[in-house]
This record gives C-alpha cells, structure tokens and sequence, in this order.
RNA sequence: GCGGACGUGGUGGAACCGGUAGACACACAGGACUUAAAAUCCUGAGACGGCAACGUCGUGUGGGUUCGAGUCCCACCGUCCGCACCA
C-alpha cells in the first residue's frame, strides 16, 4: 500500500479529543490501590508557554505515562501559580484588571498545554488567585498565626523601589530584586513573618533524608541554613569606659580555643553600644552613618575597605579580667548575625589581620600549623585559620585545636560568676525568619484585622476569605489595597470598634508552599482532607527548574511542616516521618531539576537583537551564514543562551506544535541531553524529530501489512532470524523501562533509535511472503515498539496500535512484561586483551568455564602473534567480561 | 575566598559495580532512486601511518593504584553554577 505521510498536528488534535472524552487520566480515588504523584512545578500564567514549559511538562507526562501503564493510580496535576507583580504591572500599562489578565492568559496558556498532549488531570485544576484557594490560604495563615509561628515585628527589610514592597532574604540576588532587579534598600518596617527559624535544625538535618534530591540542592539549603557550632561569650565592660547601662558586650564565636589570640573586640554599626556610645561622639556618630550608607551588593562587599572606629571603650577578657582590649565599630561586622560582635583574633581570621595591619593591633600566632617550629613561626600577609598546636596561649599550650576549644568551654561554663552565665555554647544558624508581607494587591490578604485596644486580631474563621476588592484602582504607585476608600475600614471582631484591615496581602512563594497539597482533595471545604493527603502525599516525583533551589524548595519544607504542627498533618505511612512520630514532614520524596533551553542570539547591523523568525540563513557547516529577513542585511550570529525575551532567541511552542506537532516538540526535547543539563534548540534538532516521526510510522505501517493478525497464536517453532527481532524488542522494552524510572529520557531516546534500525532491517529482509514465525514475532515487536514510544510520543503511537488494528486506545494498555529469558543470550562477545591491551574478541557461551575460555583466547591468531613467541605469566579471566593475557 | 558540578570525535552525547571508549543522533562525504529536486534507502568516517592485513596514539594536563582506569586516588588547568564581610 501506499504509504501516507503522518499528518501530526490533524491526529494530535483527534487523540487529545478522544483521551478527553475517555477522562482517562482522572485519579482514581480508590485508596487500596498503588499510588504515584507526579508532579511538574506549576506555572505563572505569564501569557504563553515557552519551551522551558514544554521541556519541564514533557518530562514529567513521560513519567507519569509510564507509572500509569505500570499499574500505579498516577495523579498529574495541574495548576496556576497565578498572583504576582506582573498582572499588577499589566493592569498599570494596559488598564486592565489583574484578575482579567490574569484569566486571560489561564485560557491561553491551558490550551496551549491541552496542545500539547499532556496526561494531566484537569478536574484538579487550581488557580492560587481564586478565593476558593485563598480562602484556605488565610485559615492555614490564622492557624500558624495561632501557634506563634507567624508574628509581626519591626525590623529592617528589603525594600524594592521599583516593585514597591518588601523582599524576603531569599530574594534578594547580588543586592537587587529578583524579579525587578532593582538595588535593594534596607527599611525599617513593621511586618509578618513565618517562623522558619524554628525549624533551622530539622530542615537542615532532614536533608540526609532526601537521598532522591539532587545533591547540589541539598548543599544550597544546607548552606543556606547555614548551622555554625560556636560559644555566646560575655566580655566585661570597663566601668571607665563603657556608656551608662552597659556593663557587658556579648559576642558569638565558633573559635573560643584563639581566644588567647585576641587582639580587640569588634561590634556592627547598628549595635546598641554602638548606638549608646554614638550620641556622645560626633565623631563616632558620622563613621556609624557613614558604614549604614554603604551598599550590601556584592560588588560594594568585595571592593569595601576594612574600617573601623575606636569607641574609646574597653573590655575584659573573659579568662584573665585585668586584660583590657579595645572595642572598635566595624564596618563588616554584621548585626543580623550572631549578636552583632565578635572578637577579633588576627592570627587567624583573615578579616581581622587585614584589620590588625590597618590599625597597629596586635597579632599574636595562637595556633601552630602541623610540621611548622613554634620558635620561627610567624604570621605574614596570611591568616591561618585551620588545625594544630596551641601556642602562646597560657593553660591551652600544647593542646590540640580541639582540645583547646573543649577545655576553654568547659572553663567558661564552669565559671558562671554573678547573674548570668559567662560562657555557653550556642548553635547559631545564617537562616533567618520568612518575611512575607508585601505592599502589593495582586496576593492573598492577611486575615487580620487591627485594633488599637486589642492589637492584631484574627479574622474570624465565618469572615473567611477575606476577599480582594475589584474596584482598586491601578493608576498610582503604593498599595491599592491601603488606598481603597473603603475596603480596609471594619470593626474590630473582638470588641467592636472601628479598626483597620490589614492591606498587606502574603508573599506568592506562600502560594506554591502548599499547593501540591491542595491538588490531593482541590475541593474539599478544609485546607488539607487528611485522608486524601495522606494517601497521595509524598509527591513521588517533582520535576523543575534549578532556580527554585532555596526559595521554594525550602518555603514548602517549611510550610508543610508548620501546618502539621499547626493541625493539618499528613500521615507518613512511615516514610519520611518526623522525629516525634509527628506524621509525614518532606512533601517531595524525589525532585529532579531540569536543565533550560538555550538557542543561538541574532543581531542585525545595528546591533538590535533578531528574533530567529526574523532571519534566514545561506550555507550550511562553517559557512553559515544569517541575513536579516527585512532588510536583507548580514546579521551576527551570536553565543547561545537562555530562552528569553530580552535577547529574543525564542522560539514559540505555538508554532512548532502546528507546523511539527506536539510529539515532535516533545521528543526533540527529551532527545539528546540529558534532562538535568541544558538543551540546544536548533532547527536541525526539530528536523530530525520530525524525520523519526514520519520513520516511525512508516515502520508500523509497512509492519502492520506483514505481521500476523493480533491474537495468532505464537508458533511452536520460531527461526533464528525472527528469533534475533524477538530478543532486541525485548531487550529494547527493558532497557527503556529503565532509562525512564531513571529520568534519563536522552537514553530511553537511543535506545528506541537503536531497536527502530532492527525492525526496519528486519522488515527489508522480509519479502511479501512472510513466514509464519516472522509473521507473529513481528506483531510482538510492533506492538512493543509501539509501547515503548508510547510515553513520548503518545499520539503517534496511538496512531499506530490503531494502524496494527486495534480499537482500544494504547493509554489504557498496561505496559509489557519483557520475557527474562529473551534479555540474556546463550553466546556473548567477550574481549580479550594482552598485556591489557585489546588484540581480539571471542563469541563463547555465556556459561563457559574459566579454562575453556582461557583455552579459546590463547588459541587466538592475533593473541598468539602479539605474545610473539613469549608464554604467558598470568591470565586473568572475568568470566563473561574480559579475558587479559599478561606475558 | 568558600562550596558544588563538569571536562569524551566536527557537534549533542553513550559507556551498568574498574573490564571491547565513541552506542544513538546531528552535521559531513560518496552512492542508489528521480528528467530534476525533495523525501527515502545504502555505504563511509576518532587521529596518524599503510594499497591492505594491520600498527601506533587517543576520554583537559601530570602523576599514582591495578592484570586492566573515561570510571578510583593525588596535584594542577579550564568551564559553568551557587553562596559570599557569617565571626
């Protein structure tokens, strides 16, 4: 028969209508039966899809395919990630409303990824924007709020001046915003925060637990975290010296065993003693302004000189009082961490040598480096600041680092003279606590309303949700919410009186904290139904992108862990439980993060950035060139980057599912690199996608006119050429079951490549006249061919099994068991080397004995010739690997 | 500065636990089919030498362990990423 091309983008569209109208890919809600979540990181509904989309969507519909074709009760979600700026900034320009744009592009984007084939779960659908999500948002608020893990406090922030609100640590990159890029300031501000503090040590400890993470992520939170094992040590204030009402300075260190080393005492800008000893010295007061000025970007921290200001004041070193050292202001002594002051040791702290230098301190070695002499050692232009012998330093001489640091310890704990305890060891953490009040509209309202007699008050549970207005107006800058006329006006619920509504609305990342959570009940009138939760949580599979390493990774650890403790727990099932027995605590046992996609950049004459569609190229190889379509000027051709709208290198999902269809795009992107690095969009690379489809096709339809009818019976006797097809299908179908539960897509890709050149070659050999046994092993090999490009290429194939005559849809079919015995072979290739070299190989049965293989490879011509005359010394024979003849 | 990852043909990459390096694909070259082109099919190819059989070299560099190293260990070079005045 004549053989039709497959026209991709006509059939996707009829097996998307058809799985549609099936509901195929409902989860089940029959709790008895093995579960798997798959999970994509849902995204922001920005206006269209890009390819990272595609690559990141791709990648979890194989898995999730594959998982349901072996049986598991997949859940597949998806869902919006849907406040943020970006609606807002839109709403500014185009005078639309958030809500509308938001919506709008939901629409767009949900056909796009409809377009796509995806096996998604649309009834789950969530949009963190609609009351009926929020809703559940604020009542998890008030129960955190409830257990004191979420409170209010003044403190400095991150204020963006572009975006108009307050950025957490978190996100605060190189000292700018991380989505306006914006230079940060620093504000004193009252605001909510999540206590993420309080689970500094289990989130850092649960991180040996996640062994299906990406180590890389796991060393950023742990880094992040950033656990310190160090001492509070409080030094004495000379009375002479110290302002009125401080009689002592605490300080924190991990290096108590160099306290001998010490040379004078530093403290923050910001310090209260600081602050006390500023307002009697002009001075002091201009060099405090001076360093708060100072930028905390990157660069300024590395380009900025060591400075320091003499208070005048003196204090007493905790193990010999009449020793007096010198309390400077410091401009790299931070008062976020620690306590604000330290003590310096310049001999081995690099900072404080640079110091020490600067200032004529004294630098005093305390610690002898292995193998060096006490009486010649010196301290150059070098700190050192690792292990060895304690030197200079009275009662401590002698003693290892560790040692030194134990006995100092015990000698500060043990002095616990007057009020307070001089000495205690202290485990301090970098990490500190989530602020998540934002100045903006477009987020979840903080359901609290405050009054002046009660304070802060909880809205009550009846009230909820506290709803955006739809009339805020967008035409100034500030808060909409906090100018609305009316809308933060109420009475006080507890007594009353007219009071205020909070107009601070939460940060988006407290949005995607749970929502992986909402996906297993999205419509129970609870925030969490516990049964649903427990059956379908941990998610067994998280796939994203790197860049939400900290911020969103460590959000939803945290989050899911204070909301079980705050009432809405999970439980473990005994996997990845707490350590109180307190329920499951990890909401994603195995994360993967995928790498972008890159393409080449393009730039006309005058150096404006080309979009790819606005150039074409002549030559090919080395000689390629790029003309600029308009003008038909040259263009450069530029390095290849990140997708992204400022460099225009993108290329639109939209366009290449019309002209090249959805499985094109997705196996182009699930081919070659492997999924954790970086792709390369070329028009080669679709090209040659689009090649295997039609290929592909042509395999099964020339197939499916050769093979049996389904359902003959095998053939008692099969030949060896049919025999040879049967154990590549075989092998095939293991191999890339395989590569997919190992996320390795680029593999399971080769290994389809490989067995469609076996059926293909087998297919030429065999004429018209198809023997019996061909005949049927042929079915079997188009039918598991068929399986195996099912998860990638999941309208193709469904092309296919129809094309071999079936009427059932290939998505419900369960995924073949490969026959064990057809994966081994009676006779192996094994290599045989002399002197470690490869000389020549040997086709042997698999189970042969050692001196029969041993006899074979020393009968060998070329073993012989390169043994030239010698006898061998040893020979070393790895039965069904290698055989190494050494002469 | 600290931490992490990576380094394999012209290109993307493969190689399980230390056992035939370069699977598979892209690009390239030659051939077949065609009036022609496209599409498709076949063939070739790490480098060097040789008509060939074959030989030598070869996984960033230098050393080491081993019968055997892309894989393990040490040092160095390079690229990318993360953190960064953290006491």
């Amino acid at each position: 028969m004549a053989t039709e091309r497959y026209n991709a983008p006509a059939r996707e569209k009829h097996w998307q209508k058809l799985w549609e109208e099936k509901n195929i890919f409902s989860a089940s809600d029959d709790r008895t039966l093995p579960k798997c979540y798959v999970l994509e990181m849902f995204p922001y509904p920005s206006g269209r899809i890009h390819m990272g989309h595609v690559r990141n969507y791709a990648m979890g519909d194989v898995f999730a395919r594959y998982k349901r074709a072996r049986g598991f009760n997949v859940l597949h979600p998806m869902g919006w990630d849907a406040f943020g700026m970006p609606a807002e900034n839109a709403a500014i320009e185009r005078k639309t409303h958030p809500a509308s744009w938001t919506y709008s592009n939901i629409e767009t984007m949900k056909g796009q990824l409809k377009s796509m084939g995806l096996s998604l779960d649309w009834a789950r659908e969530i949009a963190t924007c609609s009351p009926d999500y929020y809703k559940h948002q604020q009542r998890l608020f008030l129960d955190l709020f409830d257990k004191g893990l979420a409170y209010r406090k003044s403190s400095k922030v991150n204020w963006d001046p572009v975006d108009q609100t307050v950025l957490a640590n978190e996100q605060v990159i190189d000292g700018r915003g991380w989505r306006s890029g914006a230079l940060v300031e620093q504000r004193e501000l009252t605001q909510w925060f999540f206590k993420i503090t309080a689970y500094s040590d289990e989130l850092l400890a649960a991180l040996g637990g996640l062994d299906k993470w990406p180590e890389k992520v796991r060393v950023m939170q742990a880094n992040w975290i950033g656990r310190s094992e160090g001492m509070l040590v409080r030094w004495a204030l000379d009375k002479k010296t110290a302002p009125k009402g401080f009689s002592e300075l605490e300080i924190y260190t991990t290096r108590p065993d160099t306290l001998f080393g010490a040379s004078f005492m530093a403290i923050a800008p910001d310090h209260p003693l600081a602050k006390a000893a500023a307002e009697k010295n002009a001075e002091l007061a201009s060099f405090c302004e001076e360093c708060r000025r100072m930028g905390t970007s990157a660069a300024d921290v590395e380009t900025a000189e060591k400075r320091g200001f003499d208070t005048g004041i003196r204090a007493s070193h905790p193990l010999d009082k009449d020793w007096l050292l010198p309390v400077y202001v410091a401009n790299f002594v931070l008062m976020e961490y620690g306590t604000g002051a330290i003590f310096a040791c310049p001999s081995g702290d690099q900072r404080d040598l640079d110091f020490a230098r600067k200032y004529d301190l004294p630098v005093v070695p305390v610690i002898l480096p292995p193998g060096e002499d006490a009486a010649t050692f010196e301290i150059g232009a070098e700190a050192y600041d690792a292990s060895g012998t304690m030197i200079n330093s009275r009662f401590l001489d002698g003693l290892t680092t560790q040692a030194a640091f134990e006995e100092v310890a015990k000698r500060l704990e043990a002095a616990k003279l007057g009020k307070a305890p001089v000495g205690q060891r202290k485990v301090n953490y970098r990490l500190r606590d989530w602020g998540i009040s934002r100045q903006r509209y477009w987020g979840c309202p903080i359901p609290v309303i405050h009054c002046e007699d009660c304070g802060p008050v909880p809205v009550p549970a009846k009230d909820l949700p506290v709803r955006l207005p739809d009339d805020a107006t967008f035409d100034k800058p500030g808060n909409p919410l906090d100018r609305h006329p009316t809308w933060k006006h109420v009475d006080c619920p507890t007594c009353g009186k007219p009071a205020r509504r909070e107009t601070d609305t939460m940060d988006t990342f407290v949005d995607s904290s749970w929502y992986y959570t909402r996906f297993t009940a999205p419509h129970a009138d609870v925030p969490v139904d516990r049964d649903a939760a427990s059956y379908w949580l941990p998610v067994d599979q998280y796939i994203g992108g790197i860049e939400h390493a900290i911020l969103h990774l460590l959000y939803s650890r945290f989050f899911f862990r204070a909301i079980s403790d705050a009432g809405h727990g999970v439980n473990g099932h005994g996997v990845n439980e707490g350590p109180a027995d307190n329920g499951l605590r990890e909401p994603f046992a195995a994360l993967f993060t995928q790498g972008m996609v890159t393409h080449e950049t393009y730039k006309s004459e005058g150096g404006a950035w080309l979009l790819p569609t606005d150039i074409c190229f002549e030559g090919d190889g080395d000689s390629r060139r790029a003309v600029e379509l308009a003008t038909g000027r040259p263009a450069a051709i530029g390095s290849i980057e990140k997708m992204s709208k400022s460099k225009k290198n993108l290329v639109d999902p939209d366009d290449i599912i019309q002209n090249w269809g959805a499985d094109c795009a997705r196996w182009f992107m699930l081919s070659d690199s492997p999924p954790e690095r970086d792709v390369v969009w070329t028009e080669a690379g679709i090209q040659g996608a689009g090649r295997f489809i039609q290929r592909a096709w042509r395999v099964v339809d020339d197939l499916a006119d050769k093979a049996a009818p389904g359902g003959t019976a095998k053939p008692d006797a099969i030949g060896p050429e049919a025999e040879e097809l049967r154990r590549a299908a075989h092998k095939a179908l293991h191999a890339v079951a395989q590569s997919i539960e190992g996320l390795r897509f680029n593999v399971a890709v080769a290994q389809i490549y490989e067995f469609t050149n076996s059926l293909s070659s087998a297919l030429s050999k065999t004429g018209s006249e198809t023997s019996q046994d061909m005949a049927w092993v042929l079915r079997e090999a188009g039918e598991l061919f068929v399986q195996m490009i099912g998860p990638m290429m999941p309208h193709l194939a469904e092309e296919c099994w129809a094309r071999l005559g079936y009427n059932s849809l290939l998505a419900n079919q369960p995924w073949p068991v490969a026959e064990a015995a057809l994966l081994v072979d009676d006779k192996i290739t094994i290599a045989v080397q002399v002197n470690g070299k490869r000389r020549d190989e040997l086709v042997i049965a698999r189970d042969a004995a050692k001196d029969e293989i041993e006899a074979a490879a020393l009968k060998l011509e070329s073993v012989v010739r390169a043994l030239e005359g010698r006898s061998p010394k040893k020979i070393i024979v790895v039965p069904q690997r290698i055989v190494n003849v050494v002469a």
